[in-house]
DNA sequence: ATAAAATATTAGCCATGGCTAATATTGACA
DNA sequence: TGTCAATATTAGCCATGGCTAATATTTTAT
């Protein structure tokens, strides 16, 4: 009755924290990923893309802007900034160390798709690190 | 230009589905658990469990009332309702899934226990058959 | 039995991330 | 070039889930 609160409490605040950096990263990989596809980042591409109205992507955007992550003027075209596109560049490493981890164990490309953009952000470095090993052994 | 849209839109889409459906699901879970070990459940001891103040574990408590997940008088212990009991089954079930899984790949069982609570709000039912199917096989 | 401690609720605040409607700006083309 | 369509922003709403402070109730203990 006494520590077993605080052991618990900590995995729900570990859970808590991920999903603010979530909404943070899928937009930074989003705009990167359409920056690699089109050259630029719109609004409008990117709130498609997100499955959310133009107004969210833009509220979402602005805080973005403040975390120094993306550069974005009115009406211009959205970039990354130096730690945007590192935070990018580590986000699509992950997504896809778990997204092949999937297929090599035998579940469908459109599954393993769908299932590591929500499993990619809960999964600690320790695991992550046990996926990649067991993809790259089972996989050759 | 056209349906790639749709396509990432509904995996970001299924990711928020999950997220609204997270906090129901862990709280239920926790209310079971807490009578298996205490005999009730009462607030006090939920919100230090799930790492919260009193007032919001009240808070969402009043809205898995409305879901009918949940029963609860003021100042009384909390219950499950019978959808409640069969939510928190199929939870615990689930967990233990992705926590057995886990261990099977070799991950520690701390980190495992971590992640499990993380992950198990988004892994598909074909994702959660194969991790299943795959620590059969592997832990005899 | 009553005072103090523990527990629970209410009120009221905040940030996030959804939305629509209205407005502003840009771009395209006739 | 001027108009219209496309795009972007702003304003203002909502629900969720955090919090603290204040209040209410129950339990405990003297």
């Amino acid at each position: 009755m006494k520590n077993i609160f605080e052991i618990t409490a900590k995995r729900f605040e570990t859970v808590r924290t991920a999903h603010l950096t979530e909404t943070t990263e899928d937009y930074v990989e989003m705009i990167a990923d359409l920056i690699a596809q089109n050259g630029t980042a719109r609004m409008v591409d990117l709130s498609r893309c997100m499955g959310v109205s133009q107004p969210t992507a833009t509220k979402i955007i602005s805080r973005l802007v403040k975390e120094e992550l993306v550069t974005s003027k009115p009406y211009k075209d959205i970039t990354l900034t130096a730690s945007g596109n590192k935070l990018s560049s580590y986000c699509k490493l992950r997504h896809k160390i778990v997204k092949d981890f999937l297929i090599a164990l035998g579940i469908s490309e459109q599954t393993a798709e769908l299932d590591a953009e929500g499993l990619e952000h809960h999964a600690s470095i320790e695991t992550l690190n046990t996926f990649k090993l067991y993809t790259e052994k089972n996989n050759v």
